[in-house]
DNA sequence: CTTATCCGGTTGTCTATACAACATAATTTT
DNA sequence: AAAATTATGTTGTATAGACAACCGGATAAG
């Protein structure tokens, strides 16, 4: 039998989502199992249906939990059910996946914008735009060449920072701004002369090149950065949905 | 003023959805627009405000608004909201990025499972699987390699299939399986000597290697892939969210 | 003038209820 | 025995209303 808590600041919906989640992971329901009805839900949590439901549809998101008209609701297998589609930082990737992340600066810089850089954040070319350009070091080994370009206008301040500590989107959230989703295009290159030296690999050795634009919640771009990683020490995992 | 049907089998709130979607494509709501608030259309759908809001959440999800409490739904400004992550077929991707699309059948044949195949189809290593080999031309350039991999139990029918028409997943989906989603990790690797032999291109040029699960939606996995793609030749985009 | 309070508008949460659509199993009819 | 019907349980859609939380501006108090 569960308690919710009304006046906890935690919204009823919430509170039934995440007790939910528990019974799923720690296996109280197995992966297969129906879930009890909506009604029965409704009866144990002491809320309404509609609030259910608003729980459940979280679920049903993750992929934790699946339904089927007129049948009834159902944990879904183990094996997939994780979003890899978060954004997040290199210090966040370091953490889940357990490496020691450094970041050096190479260049801290306002420039003037040109074609798809200004294309890319939307502004117009000869606007000028932060350049900040990043090796980063998993374990001590060189992974990624960063170069990353924000409009000046957004966030002037951000030119004292030392980006080797605080990544520019601390930054832009104290600007105000909310970070919201990001549109990435990665492939397959060859290393030229520089980029092979500064990532200790030879000319022509596989990077995945990546292309990513970051905007804010109301759709404007916030940020622009070109990634070179090594092939060998980076890939990168999406989840794909019908 | 919006006219709904009430019994032309389409739910009430999908209408919303669309007819929303429609006046913000088309320029009726401009983006960055303060869309009007809930009550305004509910009185105009002449539907309740639950309704609106269902029709709403869709929206919100895909990008095209965003909300902000106390002050209004507005309309994001056109530059991403686009879904990359959604499971297309090379047909599909074909279409929607207008090249013609070429499939040849290299090997199809059932062997035993092992190591990383068992494990990514969670089956027992030695268990039969399906394995089909292709390759795949884009206006008649080879760009991809593909091995696919799908237990042999669960859609024996497979064999007598015309691989260069009909894909796997139109198999599986007649043997009653629903594709769902897909986790694919990708990395740059350098051609070895067969593989740059059949996408005509030099050994060590750049790859984009793609291992792909596909599970059904109750988290069964259907399909184990790999995918050697031209560097030059492809790109994959994705879509992140905070 | 500045600060504090109030007010109206908006989204967020929640309730209680009703019927529709669908799937399975049991029952009845053929 | 087979087919059609009915019954029952489940999720899907929709309603009408209520109050909470939040924001911004207007108003009042200092």
């Amino acid at each position: 039998m569960a308690v919710l808590s009304k006046d906890n600041g935690v919204a009823l919906y919430a509170q039934v989502r995440e007790t939910l989640r528990n019974r799923i992971v720690n296996g109280s329901y197995q992966p297969g199992e129906r879930l009890p009805a909506e009604e029965a839900l409704t009866a144990e949590f002491g809320v309404s249906r509609m609030t259910v439901r608003q729980g459940i549809s979280d679920l049903l998101d993750e992929g934790l939990l699946y339904r089927k008209r007129g049948i009834g609701t159902f944990v879904a297998q183990r094996h997939v059910h994780r979003d890899h589609n978060r954004l997040t930082t290199f210090f966040d990737s370091a953490e889940s996946e357990s490496f020691e992340a450094r970041i050096a600066v190479l260049k801290q810089e306002v420039l003037l914008s040109r074609h798809l850089v200004a294309r890319s954040l939307n502004i117009l070319e000869g606007e000028p735009v932060f350049h900040i350009q990043t090796l980063r070091f998993a374990d001590g080994l060189p992974i990624t060449l960063h170069d990353e370009f924000i409009p000046y206008k957004l966030c002037p301040e951000m030119l004292d920072h030392d980006f080797t500590q605080v990544l520019s989107w601390e930054a832009l959230e104290r600007c105000g701004f909310r970070i919201k989703q990001a549109v990435q295009r990665v492939e397959a290159i060859a290393a030229d002369g520089q980029t092979a030296k500064l990532l200790e690999t030879e000319i022509g050795a596989p990077l995945l090149y990546k292309e990513r634009t970051v905007v804010a919640e109301d759709g404007t771009p916030l940020e622009f950065a070109l990634c070179y990683n090594r092939g060998d020490r980076y890939s990168l995992t999406t989840t794909l949905t019908r």
